[in-house]
DNA sequence: GCTTATATGTTTTCAGTGTCAACATAGGTA
DNA sequence: TACCTATGTTGACACTGAAAACATATAAGC
């Protein structure tokens, strides 16, 4: 969602008005519709109504694009996780809250969380606006875990380390959701609550003193 | 790595003898060095030194190419795995010792991982040989939580939401590594350490008793 | 107001892709 | 011998990303 409408100036034949942001809008469409691989220049430039080599006066090359793209999507992604972190909540309960909040982002956006986490945009790391759109998300997590070390519930350990294992779980949960790795395949269990206990068992690693068990054998 | 040698008739200017397997080897090569996504049919094509259009006569389509090789590539991380299974060692070790050999099959092949997991192949589900490979590797790590359970070692859970909790950590420990996300990152360990650590945390999770801490702070 | 530079468009073109249809040939079989 | 089928080839179509050369509208300096 681009924060401006991105037609200014009306009846402009030749100078579009805001170029920038309607191929940005138009190549998130396209991304939803017909997936991130399938997308092409030329077709954004079709929809917004304009040659196909004008959108290389604003951008270097179709995978600055995809970058500039990713980074919006990663600042989304942030909010959402931001909004969920309730600071009088544990550690524990907010890293539960936005992981699940990050698989269903994932779930709803699969051709953007594709296009975030893929390997659709090369040279991932010359692109610092996108870079740092995701490490802010990832810090996030980070604090909590910190929270959490610093309030004795859970294991004193490198934050980045301890982060770093419960993101892996829930991205690698993600692409394997994507991948439709999930699809007819019978699950012991509805399948929200199926992610739910796999984030509960994940975060379960990162605490002092777990419970000996704390599930019930016959749900789980 | 096919089984047979490639050619078979020598001197067959129109048959070629074994254009099947020369181009699933020469695919494999193209990715190893072009990588999944700029590999093209006529390029390896024209490495075997043969018409444009002549893979069709062996592959529905492109995506069939490399859903073929990519079952051949789960079959070679299967036998890299079940080699690693050690029947006297406890499942734990059997786990960490598999997802570490996991992690280093990525690493060493990363542009074959992309391949089995990324969004190259259109269709995953369709494409039972590979789906089938794929799930045999997974059964490993099925049948070690198993162990685990029985023995006593593990949360009495369902096995699949198990294995999938410690495969989706690894997996997406993997996926991040390819994507270069720890490239210029200062991390408190070497990296061998830093990725073995996680798969002992994560591992952790499965514990029946785990220890109140088992990990050296300044270690980790 | 006039000129001029710059940002932003367009046309044309190139090299590359996956895939299809029509045709050619070699080897095995009736 | 005649033919069928598997396996090749040629040529074409409809796409793609991208570069080069050209056009125009807006903004800045005088």
């Amino acid at each position: 969602m681009t924060t401006e409408t991105a037609s200014a100036s009306p009846d402009n034949k030749y100078h579009h008005g805001n170029l920038r942001l309607a191929l940005l809008d138009a190549a998130i469409a396209q991304i939803k519709d017909v997936g991130v691989d399938k997308l092409s220049l030329r077709g954004i430039a079709r929809t917004v109504g304009v040659s196909q080599t004008a959108p290389y006066r604003h951008f270097k090359d179709k995978n600055q694009l995809l970058a500039d793209v990713a980074a919006q999507a990663f600042i989304e992604l942030y909010e959402r996780s931001y909004s969920l972190i309730d600071p009088n909540a544990s550690a524990l309960e907010n890293i539960q809250a936005t992981g699940m909040a990050y698989l269903q982002y994932a779930i709803e956006n699969p051709e953007k969380y594709r296009l975030l986490f893929g390997s659709s945009i090369k040279n991932r790391r010359s692109y610092s606006a996108m870079v740092e759109a995701g490490e802010q998300s990832f810090r996030i997590l980070i604090d909590q875990v910190e929270r959490g070390i610093k309030a004795g519930d859970f294991i004193p350990g490198c934050p980045l380390l301890l982060a770093n294992t419960l993101w892996t779980q829930v991205h690698g949960s993600a692409s394997l959701i994507l991948d439709g790795f999930y699809q007819d395949r019978e699950l012991p269990m509805p399948f929200d609550d199926f992610l739910k206990a796999q984030i509960m068992i994940a975060s379960r690693a990162l605490l002092l003193n777990p419970m000996p068990i704390s599930l019930d054998k016959n749900r789980i």
